[in-house]
DNA sequence: CTCTTTTTGTAGCAATCGATACAAAAATAC
DNA sequence: GTATTTTTGTATCGATTGCTACAAAAAGAG
């Protein structure tokens, strides 16, 4: 009667029974490309099934509903690309240097580097909450929000490393990084080649002192 | 056995047959407010002709298909509400006051003032193209390469004209001020206030002369 | 009035939507 | 071996999708 734990994963202990024939994680990752590119509503179990390369039956024991997916899919893309936008910032000494960063490898992993994967960030590009669903929604809203969190918490660090001078509107700044980082997921999907980002990033950080 | 031409709309010479019961215009005025909203794909028929106030045969009698009818959603659009964030931009005498008057006027207008509107703009939130009907997504994505065009082309007038330097890189200047652009509709939907996304603006223009 | 034209609401089309019932299949437990 | 457990593929479920056939209704043309 008891059916497996899709949160356990390929963890969890199965003694008994039929093996699962698909790879997990595999059918995980071609899942959220396809959430990636097509969105929620546009992405229907038949695409999903035929990406996965298994049966409708599979799909719902594995991962419970095509909503659980969405969230699965998610927190995949989180952990598996999360890395090439703030790596960088977080390892950098000081808040320019941070700031830096962040656009530069924006730049470069909404453009597809290093894997070719698709175009633009799925967070930022979901708009799962105004198609109705939304538990969804609040969920890619709040993965959005830490951006704005990361970079206000770095450059409040910098006022009081004196990096920055005391008057700087952090609130402001913070917004204004995020901004370019949101609009970069637009012109990226558009097909802007990555080199035209980068001299955006590189236009933004030009003004640091100001 | 010929059908009214859904293009010459009202102003058809309809001299025979019933005539229409509803408002064309404001049904078609809905149906716009609706895939702003929702986008196309999570859009249904159903929902459309709730909002719209008629039934099915009539939705298609009048605009011919789902696509068409966002296709002339899409006209609507920038027909209505293009100049909330372009009417300052053209008629400024300076190029620095035509970007200033793009970016705060976006920030008003992303943010549903003067009327109360979605939030963030329908051409750049779309992802119609995504999700898989080609045709519609040329539209928005050419009207969304409207907004580099004309930033362009008013500050290649303002090299010409000595109010910006002549070895300022215009294509990357226009590609940062649409890339900020864009990134305020992202964070408009997200229900950034508007007076943060003036002080985006304001960062954006504070370096004009780097 | 009758004839023609167009729109209307009802009712329903085939196709697809997300999701499952079911039994054969494939593993372990005993 | 038999019993138990879980996954598999097939074949669907009811609901919804975009769309339309049909006839009554409402107008002008004659």
């Amino acid at each position: 009667m008891q059916k497996s734990d899709p949160t356990l994963g390929d963890r969890a202990a199965r003694t008994r029974g039929r093996p699962r024939a698909f790879d997990r994680a595999l059918a995980l990752a071609r899942a959220t490309r396809l959430f990636w590119v097509k969105g929620y509503e546009a992405t229907s179990i038949a695409d999903l099934t035929q990406a996965m390369g298994i049966g409708a039956p599979s799909l719902y024991a594995a991962f419970g509903s095509k909503e659980a997916l969405y969230a699965e899919a998610l927190r995949h893309y989180e952990a598996t690309y999360e890395q090439l936008v703030w790596a960088g910032f977080h390892s950098a000494p000081t808040a320019r240097e941070a700031v830096s960063a962040f656009l530069l490898d924006s730049a470069s992993a909404l453009t597809g580097a290093p894997d070719d994967h698709p175009l633009g960030c799925m967070v930022t590009l979901s708009a799962v909450g105004s198609e109705g669903h939304a538990e969804l929604g609040e969920l890619v809203r709040s993965a959005r929000a830490v951006t704005l969190q990361r970079l206000q918490a770095r450059l409040s660090a910098a006022v009081a490393a004196g990096e920055l001078r005391a008057g700087t509107d952090i609130h402001a700044r913070a917004r204004f990084y995020q901004c370019i980082q949101a609009g970069m997921s637009i012109l990226a999907r558009d097909g802007t080649p990555r080199a035209e980002l980068e001299a955006v990033a590189r236009q933004a950080l030009a003004q640091w002192n100001v």
